[in-house]
DNA sequence: ATCCCTGCAAACTGTTTGCAAGGCC
DNA sequence: GGCCTTGCAAACAGTTTGCAGGGAT
């Protein structure tokens, strides 16, 4: 929930540019109260739709991975033809409605602690990703 | 570890046509001692080089979708530009090596149970799981 | 003979890239 | 002015599809 020239800030502060395309991009994904999970095509269409402009694909693409090195952004694993990202970067795990094509976050206090009891030598544990599909319950 | 005539007769079971073709991806994926894990593209290879057959790449994903469908084969869930594929069809779990792009089991005995403690109204738990990510440990 | 399956090429989808023009510092 | 960013179109990778010919029952 930041004003424009914050959005300006603190792009320059992370090394991007204050574009008026990132600037409306941050407004898009960030100016919200709830975490935000789209994909590229979503976030495409809001800015068509609701924000009415036109924005490049390939700016598009580029700025969403930026933000992503930047870690403003995270990307979710789905096995899905497209690559969906979140605004909440922090450690947490996902519902993924098949129907709706749509992730609910998992808090950490909705889940127990995962303990992998197996190790394979030379390799270190990066991340555990739970993903957790649902069903229409009839 | 079965011989042909066996594929025949699983194929035949099933309400699949036992064609050569078939036949021959049987063999690259079932006649093993461990699960395998696989891309299109990894079974294309073998098919080309180790048995020096030519298998046309619809008729490949034609058979592993048939197979997948029949329940002889798994989808694995890894955010990737490739669908992976299991033959262990068993309710498991996965380490991924990032770097070698190669896919481990994680059976039951490697993992506690995991308890979800948030429900989404009208919806019902489909499946749960678990992707461990790999680094390089140093 | 019928219906299913194969193989090829073309089509498709999401994503990436090259490059000229434009905008920020 | 210099460098980064945008926008367009073309390229790309994995996958799917249409259809004619071939094979299984």
């Amino acid at each position: 929930m930041l004003s424009n020239t914050e959005y300006t800030d603190k792009l320059r502060k992370s090394g991007l540019r204050p574009t008026k395309q990132r600037i409306k991009i941050c407004e898009v994904l960030f100016n919200r109260d709830k975490t935000f999970h789209f994909t590229i095509n979503d976030l495409v269409k809001i800015i068509k739709n609701k924000v009415n402009e036109k924005i490049s694909l390939a700016t598009v693409y580029n700025t969403i991975h930026a933000f992503e090195k930047k870690g403003y952004l995270k990307e979710i694993t789905i096995n899905s033809s497209q690559t969906y990202f979140d605004t909440n970067t922090s450690n947490h795990h996902h519902f993924f409605d098949e129907k709706e094509k749509e992730l609910i976050d998992l808090e950490e206090q909705d889940i127990d602690p995962i303990k992998i009891k197996k190790t394979i030598f030379g390799k270190k544990i990066k991340s555990v990703e739970v993903l957790v599909k649902l069903d229409t319950d009839n």
